[in-house]
DNA sequence: GCCTTAACAAGAACAATTCCAATTTAGATT
DNA sequence: AATCTAAATTGGAATTGTTCTTGTTAAGGC
């Protein structure tokens, strides 16, 4: 657990690393999930890959985001008490919500910055990771906004 | 919604101010979160709340839970999918989950800092509001986990 | 090709939260 | 002080997202 896949091996190895095998099941939703730079849930990864898979169980779909998660080949993303998202992007990153549209965008760290330097941390707390989402109203949707109030 | 209670206000005015009554269930629910500088969930201000107010239900301290967060007496604390915590701090601050221990510790915002020091907002995204929770070891969990490696 | 074990499918179970309908209560009005 | 009305509470049912269980399938080492 927490090994990260490095960029340089195949999916195929990094879970075969953990002991695991490369399943068509696994195959197909970490392709879903490779296929657009979104954050689907696992109910929406689940009918996506039915196109693929179509007898594929949710529950082997929860399983298999779970084993991908376990080996760093994907991240899950929780936003208050909504229902789990799932997200390609192994770049550390934050996450914003647009309270609007719903969309889910990536928020990168700035380089050579680091949560501890905005949030004061007693001595001796060892962090092993962070979980950072911001909420509010994105771009496009602010756009729309502005062009409703000028009628 | 999101009016922030002035320091120098009672709950009560905060309460009036939002249109609503302060009750016993309410009153009861919010000197629990006070009482203590924990982060407890919905069951755990339950089960101390049904010292003072014995009838209480369940749902309604839900109810007075959701009032006092729309009031901005308390704050609701997500952390990945687990159940919600209340959290009597209306400092900004961040959240630390001991994943040891399971306790919940308070990091204040350093002084004049800000998330987007950090994280690199695409320009347009207006953020209403942030969480940000981390996980790990607290200090008193490492020194045990020290001591037992000792021996 | 056989065997062991991991993985999968289907549906039941679960836990946290929300909803609902009936009852009670706060506080305004007489 | 009694009455009235909307807001709040209660207890239980319903919902939701996720996990568990059990029987079946299928990799991949031998
Ligand atoms: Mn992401
Ligand atoms: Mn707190
Ligand atoms: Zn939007
Ligand atoms: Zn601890």
């Amino acid at each position: 657990m927490n090994v990260p896949a490095s960029k340089s091996s195949s999916p195929e190895e990094t879970i075969h690393g953990h002991g695991l095998r490369m399943t068509d099941q696994r195959r197909a939703v970490f392709d879903v999930l490779m296929g657009e730079r979104d954050h689907p849930t696992a109910v929406e990864v689940f009918t996506r890959v039915r196109a693929k898979v179509p007898n594929i169980s949710l529950a082997t779909v929860y399983n298999c985001l779970d084993t991908l998660t376990a080996c760093g080949l994907v991240k899950t993303v929780a936003h208050e008490r909504e229902s789990a998202r799932y997200c390609p992007n192994l770049e550390e990153h934050a996450h914003f919500f647009c309270e609007s549209c719903g969309t889910v965008s990536d928020i990168p760290l700035r380089p050579r910055k680091q949560p501890q330097d905005v949030w004061n941390f007693p001595a001796d707390f060892s962090i092993s990771h962070h979980e950072v989402s911001f909420g509010g109203t994105c771009p496009k949707c602010a756009a729309k906004a502005a062009k409703q109030n000028r009628n």
